[in-house]
DNA sequence: TATGAATGAGCATTCATTCAT
DNA sequence: AATGAATGAATGCTCATTCAT
């Protein structure tokens, strides 16, 4: 039993590895030598973990996209509003960890074109966050129908915000990602605290 | 003179074989073997068009970038609020066209991570696009300063859109993005046809 | 004591595992993992009784020399010209069991080519098996010289006859191959029953 | 074309360093690198010649078969039976070159019990030498019947002669493989020379 | 210009072996 | 006696690059 929890560490730690390089330097960067070595074991070490780099590559992006999109273990909830904050917020690069995730799940777009696999599990991932995101909204209050197409609204934004941020990380500072968010979620009235009753998006000038 | 030209328009074609190989499989299916082939060339012959790989892949991310977020060539413009409509909808995967110049320039994405020179031509490509709508949105009757706002706001919008409809294909068809951009550009109350006065983005229940 | 006669069953077992991987997939086939795989052990285990893999693969070598050459073990003989038959026959790919052996030793023929030890322990089953006919045919009657004689050309026989089965099973069926046998112990007027006084092989035509 | 004739070319010398490294230390000495040091190229090399590993050793194989079995290519035959005696001593081991061969094909011969392609290809070896040495003793004046049972014993006992030759070449040297061949001939009374009318494999005591 | 043979480094993977438990 | 994690060398293969023709 201690074994396999070892084993699920390891596994987890590699997967961390591979990450972090994937991030720095593209997917391409991800040898199993390097990450061997990062990991502080031997190329053949690895192969008691991941018997494939394949097997490697799936278990990478996957814990990538749960930190990205999973659902999010806030065990104590304050509010409905609180916990969509909480979701989006997990899915914009604010810090190095969620932005190193984002940059994981970004560098698997192309290869998921041509691998059913890949792209099932990116698709999955999208569809669960969309769904989560759903349900939030209705606990805020929504009707199925507008939440339903809210999220979407509201997950176009963050990824918008989060793509941005990817490609020209200087021009958006973690701060302003975030006023975005609030932003977003102001203009559907569920800013989490009051409720502006008035026009949403209130633009100076 | 004809040479250069001819030199060119390879350079094209195999800048074009190249982005239609890393969208299809990834950056690392952009084999200099499979290019030449693809191109109906051979390896050697690549090498006088491009004297490095590293070449033939700057400059098929910047062929990309300039297809996805590059100044359009809009001869005669209508009216600055099409103009405006045009320029993000250019920036939508609407077609494999556009398809595949989005999937490249995000594969290149973890790879600029680690690459100044690549980082440079992105972020450069990202702020001229957020400047040619800040200066349409300019035209279309919007001050300075909040047309910057609304620039970033729009492009966040498409790019979340885009996005989403690159990690989930089947959810994500082109009416469904078009109708996403149509609504984000009334939302702003310049959607290219009568000023709607009232609250944008309009829901229903 | 109990110890030792265990070691030499297991030791048996594994040379067994081992001829039946190298006779499905030639010797490369025979991995130190996959022969402890197949009998249930673990790598490390394997070592307990065979030090090395070299270890492992002359005992097995040596184990299906003895199976296809060796000493009958023919308790209650019959006959000499049966005793003799039984030896021969021994030799023949009949059944899996012999078939398994001689592509073993095959297997190892090019190996011994460039390995003393290996060429030896061949080499020396087949002078054993050569004195065995021999000796069976001096108990037929032969005289010392030409039974030695004899008992090459009938070994000859016997193993191109068994070559070809094991080049092409197909056309070498069990029954085919102890026809010929028979065929090969009547031409020298010994086949265990009645003695046809004349010619031998005689062909009809 | 010259290209092609040069490529041929290669390929023979490459087939011909595999089978030498095959004949001395077995098939698992066949690695691309040491074929292509020994070839006094790289290994990349070699891919120019052989696409894979499994393209190689089918070649050399073939090649190997085409040595031991095949076809001679004895222009000027003197007589039915001196064509005869001619394809039967090529199947010997006689020489460094047809023991090398003889060494290759059996080396083969356990890798090919789990591998169709390789078994077709043995198969088939052996049957054309089969049909070819009918032929020829069709050509000697054997009925046709007679002439493939009389084949099949021929190929037998040279087989057997050159299995014995592997596995105990200090007992074997040439001179006693070719007796045996001549042996054997003369047993059908086909020896080539004059017809001896009495009984064949006429023995002294 | 264009070719494609040749290179050599780098890749994922496999494997015999060792060793702490 | 038995385990299985760890090692590190070796293998087949791919690929960007070079270069003589």
């Amino acid at each position: 039993m201690p074994k396999i929890v070892e084993s699920d560490v390891r596994r987890s730690e590699l997967a961390d590895v591979t990450a972090r390089l994937i991030a720095r330097n593209g997917l391409g960067a991800a040898t199993m030598r390097d990450v061997a070595a990062e990991a502080g074991l031997t190329t053949g070490s690895v192969t008691h973990y991941f018997a494939d780099k394949r097997e490697l590559l799936l278990f990478t992006l996957d814990a990538s996209l749960q930190r990205r999109c999973g659902r999010r273990h806030s065990t104590a909830v304050v509010s409905p509003a609180a916990a969509l904050h909480a979701s989006l917020e997990g899915a914009l690069p604010l810090d190095d960890d969620r932005h190193r995730h984002w940059m994981v799940t970004v560098a698997f777009c192309a290869l998921a074109a041509g691998d059913a696999e890949l792209a099932a599990v990116q698709r999955n991932a999208y569809r669960e966050f969309r769904e989560t995101v759903t349900e939030q909204l209705v606990a805020c209050g929504f009707a199925e129908k507008r939440a339903r197409r809210e999220a979407e609204w509201l997950i176009a934004v963050v990824d918008g915000v989060a793509v941005q941020a990817l490609f020209d990380q200087e021009s958006w500072p973690a701060t302003r990602q975030s006023a975005m968010l609030v932003q977003a979620l102001a203009s559907i009235e569920c800013d989490g605290a009051a409720r502006s009753p008035g026009v949403h998006r209130k633009e100076s000038t």
